[in-house]
DNA sequence: CAAATATTTCAGTCAAGTCTGAAATATTTG
DNA sequence: CAAATATTTCAGACTTGACTGAAATATTTG
């Protein structure tokens, strides 16, 4: 079964890759497994034995990446425990994140500005300067967004 | 001295808000405590008596935020110490970077779509759908950098 | 060049967060 | 309902990486 250790070693480069992201790397291996393990729809036990980890990370980690959206829990016919796959639909979520947390800077660089309205232009430029930057991005941001869920979508369409 | 126990304050916050752009908690310190300290230029002394940090770390850090191209060391006339202040431009490198582990993670997606050529479409999809997510980026990325430098050259011009 | 001052380096400490494994709880099946 | 199975929870072990402080090195000044 080379196969097997091939996609696991897969799975953990791409869970590597996945922190950078702000997961955990246990989640990060789970998601790069579920993208290229066989079947797709994987058994809590049967993450836990291709990944090498304990039940208890997986549990943990599969209720933070549902949490999260990026992957799915769904019953198994026949089956006693439920399956996981993933959601390649949610990472558009994991985007919504990031637009929040470019707002939560703007705005405290604003606050900034506020504190510093004493100050000389001079002493404000630099803030100012990253204000804007972030700015920038609180804009363009939804519309990077907007224009991802249209192109997927019509790419989805013509398949 | 109230305004400096507030600036404070504004950099611990503003440190945790940059962590999530992968710097350690007392590099966003400095980045924080130097968008809005007066003087605007900082010696690495002012700098560790300001945060309550040790010189070490505080020549770690501005080490690293100088290879980074977040802050610049600058000469003080008549000092013998250098000074260290924020370079707004640098940001922009911050999101060079990102664009680069995009790429990675595209390529990675491909890899993964060649190990996976003799199973079903039906297995394949996840990953042609995750890897066409990092693709889009991977294309809307440069365009938004350039934006962002043509438009902010303007507002430069225009001030 | 010697003294004074500034900066860097690095070994050790500490804190944060992840993972395990076992016990507790929940769910399913006959 | 009892037995079997699955899942969750959580205390403790472990790992990783940041921070300190002191010693070593570099730089500046007279």
């Amino acid at each position: 079964m080379n196969t097997k250790r091939e996609r696991k070693a897969y799975a953990d480069q791409m869970g590597l890759f996945l922190e950078h992201l702000g997961l955990p790397p246990m989640a990060g291996r789970i998601c790069g497994w579920l993208l290229v393990c066989d079947p797709p729809l994987q058994t809590a036990a049967e993450l836990a034995e291709a990944l090498g980890a304990s039940r208890g990370s997986i549990s943990t980690m599969t209720r933070q990446l549902v949490q999260f959206s990026l992957i799915e829990r769904v019953a198994i016919p026949g089956e006693r425990s439920r399956g996981y796959q993933v959601r390649t639909s949610g990472f558009t979520g994991v985007l919504k994140v990031q637009y929040e947390a470019t707002v939560e800077i703007r705005k405290m660089a604003d606050q900034g500005l506020v504190m510093l309205k004493g100050e000389s232009p001079r002493a404000r430029r630099r803030l100012e300067e990253f204000r804007d930057f972030y700015a920038f991005f609180e804009r363009e941001f939804p519309l990077l967004i907007e224009k991802w869920e249209r192109e997927s979508a019509r790419a989805r369409r013509s398949k």
